[in-house]
DNA sequence: CTGAAAGCGCTTACAG
DNA sequence: CTGAAAGCGCTTACAG
């Protein structure tokens, strides 16, 4: 029971003693809630600026003694990649950090083969009561039939890994997906030369017109169209992500045009990789996304010539912090929060962090 | 005043209860503090154990209510190069993160053109009560009396930017110089074929046989070795840093041999980077360190080709939280924390993170 | 070796 | 609209 000596030190007793009030006085102005007649308000704030006080945070947090709960809804691992792997790990990562400070993560996952189980999945977590939402909104409608839910109750939602112009999201954690493809399209020009042969892949099961992979594409194409390249540029959407299916797409363009240079737009590129040695083509060109294990043994095979790498774990792990500083420390939260654009090779892999 | 309804919640008071001793007991094995007979020691622990308890960290460093100072010792700002700017920053970033659980961090200033004021400033540092020291112990005598000193009074000191092996710091947070030298030694393979030229520049006035810069020539040279490379490798250490200095020696070298490719150890490039402009010689392709926005000019009009940058902020940011989870949280810290080597270049600086 | 109680700086019912 | 007091989950002297 050692006592303050220094009385200096500001706090709300010190606040209350000077304004002659009440310490439940000064939490009222302090947390702006009502019951406060104005001319006791004004002298409180007064006296706050004057000081220059700071609540102390841990006491705060210690005396309000309240639980918040956060949903998280994204891909679980799926068969073709482990991607989801990195973004889970961030948000694991943020949750075991804030969860002194009396935060719940609870995490929900889909199916990215299969928009119903998103929307079951967003049932479930509607039914509960969440304060904030994270989610990778990856089936358009789906996500905005969602997330219109939470608006109506209130309820915060951040969008991570891609996004939904338009739809009040607390804020968007992820890549520019156009400016990545645009990348792509400039990494890809200086592998080629004037003439030669591109071929884009996208791969994914559910490709509707508003696919995220297709804002890659839109930024690749435009490269190309900015700079008056005049290359070929063939394009193919491989809805069945098994290995026997890109194989056989893959084979029958190679077969009819001669490629020399092959972009995919996700982490998938790894079964292209694994078709081009198969089949000893590895002297095309290949380049795509994701550190993931698989990818980066093509990488250092020769066969994957880049990865472009988009810190998918800080998207997990930023996700709940934003949404976590927006609830407890209301702090202002940046609207866009974009990912660099990291170029892996088979020199530098070893030392990124993913 | 909510009661706590959920009594299943473990707490010093619930543990207390089921061991029939009062809270300040529970508190000794907590803290391991003695004072407790073996007996009872042993049976509060088995309780903790049996209810896997975890202290609230929140209420622990509010009643303690103690204030630790660490102290900061790096370069300030040179006139040649403001690559400390963002150290700096990390540092203080991590400051303001943590002053609300009652650290304190003072930062102090030396010179890195004049060993003499590394000395004052470690003396003003042993002068106070510092609970922790991170520095950037670029001069290794120096470095050495000062950590010799903390060691003897017990206070944990972090190193930065630059390592000491043997020297019983609690971390090394920072590049890996001679990985980087050699991923430099990579990088500029792809860009010279075998009979080209190099010239490697090393910008300090302080060069000692210890000097950092020291590390990363020795990896670009292992680069060629073990890779067998036959290209002729001419080597300066310019210990005069001002344009004016730079640009004598450097043309010196370049009216009697011809160069093609110019790798400078430090941020200083910059200066190699202004000369090759002004004389017309900006085919001489450039190689050198660090994000800043003068490089980065340079970079943009293809006079600098790559830039290797490792995460100078970050290295500040995680100096300080390092000696706070390893003095607060008492949690084990990573003895060697080596920083991604990242490779920046004209397409992808704009979205890069320093 | 052990315990009762005050205190850290806030928030939360409750009474007026 | 305002205040007195208990409480959050710990730690800290102090007394025994």
């Amino acid at each position: 029971m050692k006592k303050n000596i220094e009385t200096e030190l500001v706090g709300v007793k010190e606040i209350a003693r000077r304004a002659e009030v009440a310490i439940a006085t000064v939490d009222r102005v302090l947390n702006n809630r009502k019951g406060v007649s104005a001319k006791t308000k004004e002298k409180i704030l007064g006296i706050i600026k004057e000081l220059d006080y700071k609540p102390n945070i841990m006491a705060r947090r210690l005396a309000s003694n309240k639980t918040l709960k956060f949903a998280v809804l994204i891909p679980k691992v799926s068969e073709e990649t482990d991607y989801w792997k990195a973004p889970l790990e961030g948000v694991k990562n943020a949750a075991s950090e804030i969860k002194d400070y009396g935060i719940i993560v609870d995490i929900y996952f889909f199916d990215q083969n299969n928009k119903l189980t998103f929307s079951t999945e967003a049932v479930k977590i509607l039914e509960k009561d969440y304060q904030g939402v994270i989610l990778a909104p990856m089936f358009e409608e789906e996500s905005i039939s969602f997330i219109q839910k939470c608006y109506i109750k209130n309820i915060p939602y951040v969008f991570i890994n891609s996004d939904i112009d338009e739809q009040n999201s607390l804020c968007y954690i992820g890549p520019n997906l156009y400016q990545s493809g645009y990348l792509a399209g400039h990494l890809i020009s200086y592998l080629i030369s004037e003439k030669q042969k591109i071929l884009l892949v996208n791969i994914s099961k559910e490709i509707d017109p508003h696919h995220h992979l297709l804002r890659k594409e839109e930024g690749f194409r435009a490269y190309f169209n900015v700079n008056h390249k005049e290359n070929d540029l063939i394009k193919i959407d491989i809805k069945e992500t098994d290995y026997l299916s890109v194989k056989q797409k893959i084979a029958e363009v190679l077969t009819q045009t001669s490629i020399d240079i092959i972009f995919v737009t996700n982490s998938r590129v790894s079964s292209v990789a694994r078709y081009l040695e198969e089949t000893g083509q590895s002297h095309i060109k290949l380049i795509g996304y994701d550190f993931l294990e698989e990818n980066i043994n093509y990488l250092k095979k020769n066969v994957i010539d880049f990865l472009i790498c988009q810190k998918p774990q800080e998207q997990g792990y930023k996700g709940i912090m934003a949404l976590y500083n927006f609830l407890v420390n209301s702090s202002a939260v940046d609207k866009q929060n974009y990912m660099p654009i990291d170029i892996i090779t088979k020199e530098n892999y070893k030392f990124y962090k993913n």
